[in-house]
DNA sequence: AGCTTTATATAGCGTTCATTACATAAATCT
DNA sequence: AGATTTATGTAATGAACGCTATATAAAGCT
């Protein structure tokens, strides 16, 4: 059973998940430093004292909604590299899967993880989006080396900057077809860089 | 003669043109919202009358900083673009260079242009990048269509996508050997892109 | 019922933000 | 010399920031 028994003193008021949720919305679409606490309360229906008795500080927060995002919009990372097929064609199929959810839908575009902490100077929250970037550039790298083990990180590195200028051209409004287009290419240049470099095929 | 003869008052106690460059480096390492009136008068060594009785605001500040960027760091494109060879030469050139440009060197990584209005709230700071960002689009719209003229629009978007992958990873302190690597896969997909669909070759 | 524990609301903390009143200093113009 | 014009230094403005001290309310435990 999943439902712990309640706990000792008096219970929380609001629902904790869904208010991660509508953090994780404001988060998205201004990024870390573009929302203040004063925001998220309004949002969540909360006053200050609630929110940090309920996540310690905005930080807390913040690295509350990463881990959900993974768990959720992130995962698509992981089932495009699912599967026994090239490296190659999971390559193409993260990129173009990438480009369709990275492209605005509503207030929504790029890629949480990869921008809502630029320009950002809170450490905390740059560690937080900085860890688990380099969690996914791992996956991808793992991924690279069933083909091809001894280029696997540098491929995965170019894998990734390919993956960041969708995020970012996505947050400047770049339409779903300019990055589907852009995500065609790179998995070309990745195939072609692959085959000329064949020393581990 | 460029010296114009001395204004009616009181003479300005310090250099403008000095000072904006040093406004320059400052936006390039910590963005837009990173750097505050108070952080750019100390590092120019004037007091806040100074600073706006010269520039008017922050985001003239800025206008001027951008404009700067445009003529110094920012004429690699124009350069990179020069010349008679193949167009696709020429893309390549572009992409090599930035790489190499974008790279973190001391305090300085990626592009002012691109990069340093990210997630800003600032609609004038972003209207400044974004327009600039635009024309730099326009050029490489521009030098493409000598080959591919119908298709020019498209591949332009999908250079500067690449372009503001190199530079957020730049600013990710991705090394410049990643950035080359990169910048070579995206230009084979280039390549690659025109051949396959050469109606307008 | 009373104690303990946790969450809430009210109100305010100190800091930093971009910007500005005000008086004064340094230049040109008449 | 005196008026005009522009730049400077001192000091402060109102607003927003993340966060918290204090008191009270609502639950379980004994």
């Amino acid at each position: 059973m999943t439902t712990k028994t309640s706990p000792r003193g008096r219970p929380r008021s609001f629902d904790k998940d869904a208010a991660i949720a509508t953090a994780q919305q404001l988060f998205h679409e201004h990024g870390y430093d573009g929302v203040s606490v004063a925001n998220l309360g309004t949002a969540m229906g909360i006053k200050p004292p609630s929110f940090y008795s309920a996540f310690g500080s905005k930080a807390g927060l913040f690295a509350e909604v990463i881990a959900r995002y993974a768990d959720t919009e992130g995962r698509f990372t992981t089932e495009a590299l699912a599967g026994d097929g090239r490296v190659v064609d999971g390559i193409e199929r993260l990129l173009l899967t990438a480009a369709h959810i990275y492209a605005r839908q509503g207030m929504k575009s790029g890629c949480l993880v990869l921008d809502s902490t630029r320009n950002s100077s809170d450490i905390e929250a740059r560690t937080i989006t900085g860890g688990m970037t380099d969690r996914s550039r791992a996956m991808v790298e793992d991924y690279i080396a069933r083909d091809y083990p001894d280029r696997a990180r540098t491929l995965s590195e170019m894998v990734m900057i390919a993956m960041k200028g969708m995020s970012s051209a996505a947050r400047d409004n770049a339409s779903a077809a300019s990055l589907e287009n852009f995500a065609l290419m790179a998995a070309s240049g990745f195939r072609h860089e692959v085959a000329q470099n064949a020393r581990n095929a």
